[in-house]
DNA sequence: AACTTAACCTGATCGC
DNA sequence: TGCGATCAGGTTAAGT
């Protein structure tokens, strides 16, 4: 599920768990998801001290006080699960054990944290502190978009001369890191832009114009994810999932919300993923 | 080198 | 109710 404001969301619904805190024990329970988990996991983990929870695009980074970190993906499928803790306004009690539980930690103090994940799409790795940003899966990633270094320059260089879709290249992690299909498919809503527009067609302040765009999805979606933190009204303590309302994503065959527009929205298969868009209003 | 497609997995949903 | 086809928010490896 996870694009980056619901990794935010969920790095933020871990913190009062984890920041700080001991982890008495760790579980592990299969040898890898995506990939291996790296050799030992659980004894490394166990005995360590959370020092504080970073996030880079859809990575969150769990530093621990032995100077390693642990490096936690989503994937596609992949749910952490807060129990034994005060949870917002409720107390959540640790839930039965479910199929896909593969890591749990188990918190000095009696907090639990299970990373359930399905589709096994996600990843778990651990990496010296210090030399965090150089691991491979962080190394070839563009720049935060809520960052400095995301700019209307910046985006437009990367966009020239590009003959790929611009929906294909803002889903392109190398060249703006976080971005996922739903949120792409907002941004080129309200951008006006089809999503079937190649990237190098762009005018320069339709490039430059996306910028601040992406950066208002983003915050609003996060702004949203805290908002479903703060009044956490779900049973189970499960962090990630939090009620959105799209404009476009998944609202084919649906009227076009734009004021004065007769157009439905459609759907088409671009590399594979869903493109929401509004034949009318994006061109 | 640029770009597209297939593959990795399971589960939920839809049409018959 | 059952069953197959389709789809799902990500990323990499293997194609063209």
């Amino acid at each position: 599920m996870p694009e980056l404001p619901e990794v935010e969301t969920v790095r933020r619904g871990l913190e009062p768990a984890m920041a700080g805190r001991l982890i008495a024990e760790a579980r592990v329970n299969r040898a890898d998801l995506r990939w291996p988990f790296p050799p030992r996991m659980a004894e490394r983990l166990t005995g360590q001290r959370v020092l504080g929870l970073r996030r880079r695009s859809k990575y969150i980074l769990a530093d621990l006080s032995g100077g390693q970190s642990l490096l936690i993906h989503l994937g596609m499928s992949g749910r952490m699960l807060v129990s034994g803790a005060q949870v917002g306004e409720f107390f959540h009690d640790h839930p039965a054990p479910s199929r896909h539980d593969h890591v749990v930690l188990e918190m000095e103090g009696g907090a639990r944290i299970t990373f359930n994940d399905a589709r096994r799409f996600g990843a778990m790795d651990l990496v010296a502190t210090e030399a965090a940003e150089a691991h491979p899966l962080l190394a070839v990633l563009g720049p935060e978009p809520l960052g400095n270094a995301f700019d209307g320059a910046y985006l437009a260089a990367r966009l020239e001369g590009r003959r790929t879709p611009i929906k294909a290249a803002l889903l392109d992690q190398r060249i703006v890191a976080g971005l996922g299909n739903i949120y792409v498919c907002e941004v080129l809503f309200r951008a006006g832009l089809a999503p079937g527009r190649l990237a190098g067609s762009l005018s320069r302040a339709e490039a430059e114009g996306l910028v601040p765009l992406i950066r208002e999805v983003l915050s609003e979606a996060i702004e949203a994810g805290g908002s479903s933190l703060r009044d956490y009204r779900q049973a189970d303590g499960e962090l990630g999932y939090f009620q959105h309302t799209f404009r476009v994503y998944g609202r084919e065959g649906l009227p076009c919300v734009t004021p004065g527009c007769s157009g439905t929205v459609g759907r088409i298969v671009q590399s594979g993923r869903s493109s929401f868009h509004c034949p009318l209003c994006q061109r």
